[in-house]
DNA sequence: CCGAAAGGTTCAAATAACAAACCGTCGGTT
DNA sequence: AACCGACGGTTTGTTATTTGAACCTTTCGG
């Protein structure tokens, strides 16, 4: 791992529970060296992108993110493209919908909307990256990704999120190849208790998956029937974000995805 | 300049007007060689804070920014806090009006809004990183900032913007002397030409800048008439935003900005 | 088919990471 | 008041990584 993925990686650390993380905490989340823990934090914080706050001396996030997120919006605006599709899609399925992003081998969520019909629903926190085989969305990341994203995958420890996590190398070759065959993903509560959910791959300009969509609903309410739904309504709302976002979705998807309707 | 920081500079580059910049036009921007420049691209990729578009092969802002702004947002929410103020004083002084904080040796913009009643009216890119010498806010920034930047940025080469910015060590010094017996930084023209801007410091929890409020109008507007208004109503406005951003004004600022009202 | 320009890759020499020990401060305890 | 432990931060000598000049590869216009 090099040095600057090291310092960015402390930034992953932050999330809607923990806003302010200190010296001997990070060492704790990231495994590293004091010293240099400390090196990088100060570092991170002379450009902005960590600040500390003069009492606790915590760190927090920096304003410098606020200002390259207003650039990268302002250039492309995903974000704001997608918004209206993930809305509709939730508001038909009554769940909670969410677009995400690759971001090496994790997905970043870009963007999620819960209709909020239901007394139960999914919490889904925009801070926290999805790992690629615990999530449908991750399955359908590796069916339709980049090639080499599952054989480097396959060669790290698949970490369980809770009991259903698929963590063997073979299961997760044949789950993966299920999905190359179907178009979608199905996963259940491989990364929550209680949550399943569907997801379909979405493309940049290469035919290559450059993020997903996907649906998740708790899993006592994620009948035969809503199923159905998912499965015809999802390859429809990934085809609209993909185009969204200028992309093509491959032709034999397409057949894929146009044979099952 | 470290590994990191050499990293994150790179990311500075982009602007509103430069959305994709290539291997070679780093290099240029950032006068590093070709070969760290690349490595730090990757990594920089691989961490998802760039994407690289597959066709030109240039590099663009990535997903993890968004996703950590989300965050930064959500913890401490300090654009949507500022936007009301800003948006107020601007519509009653007519002109930009911009909140900008402190990021490093540089100001980065947090909220900018134009109430757009003239014909004219000033460019303001919120991608753009501000000069400590060469715009009202830095030396707002500069008098009321922590007491080592002043210093620091004497020991640099004061790069000019255009003809009228101060870059002479003397000046520097005496114009921000004078702003700290003003509570208020004026600068004609020293940023971009024809504009003239007003600014006074925003406080943190420490009696120390973290911040600025602005006023920004094209020099032909900026007649005594509306200089007399800036100078009444910035005060207060950097009383508000420094109050909603949970800081406090320090009292011998807060006299003698009672004195001159 | 050439040359130029761009992206990308190699291998001695500068630089940063690492581990462990150390300093100063804070809050609570005896 | 002396003691303790926890935390932030710094230092030092050794080890590993990063750097940068040169080299390779691909693309594209003439």
């Amino acid at each position: 791992m090099g040095t600057i993925t090291k310092a960015l990686s402390l930034l992953n650390h932050f999330s809607a529970s923990r806003s302010e993380i200190g010296l001997t905490e990070f060492r704790n989340l990231s495994g590293q060296d004091k010293a240099t823990v400390h090196r990088h934090l100060s570092e991170l914080t002379a450009n902005g992108f960590l600040e500390q706050n003069p009492g606790t001396k915590g760190y927090r996030l920096g304003p410098a993110i606020l200002r390259l997120a207003a650039v990268r919006e302002r250039l492309f605006p995903a974000r704001r493209l997608v918004a209206p599709l993930v809305e509709k899609l939730a508001g038909e399925l009554g769940e909670l919908v969410h677009v995400s992003l690759r971001e090496g081998d994790h997905l970043s969520p870009l963007y999620h909307f819960d209709a909020l019909i239901h007394g139960t629903r999914v919490y889904f926190d925009e801070a926290e990256l999805l790992p690629l085989h615990a999530t449908a969305s991750g399955l359908a990341m590796l069916a339709f990704g980049p090639v080499d994203l599952l054989p480097k995958l396959l060669k790290t420890k698949l970490k369980p999120s809770t009991g259903y996590t698929i963590t063997d190398t073979e299961l997760l070759k044949q789950a993966v190849e299920q999905v190359r065959n179907d178009g979608i993903a199905f996963v259940d509560q491989g990364f929550e208790e209680h949550v399943s959910s569907f997801a379909s791959p979405v493309f940049g300009d290469l035919p290559e998956a450059v993020g997903t969509i996907a649906v998740a609903a708790p899993t006592v309410r994620m009948t035969e029937e809503l199923k159905a739904k998912i499965r015809s309504a999802l390859p429809l709302a990934a085809t609209e974000v993909t185009e969204k976002l200028g992309g093509v979705v491959p032709v034999d998807l397409r057949r894929i995805w146009r044979n099952a309707a």
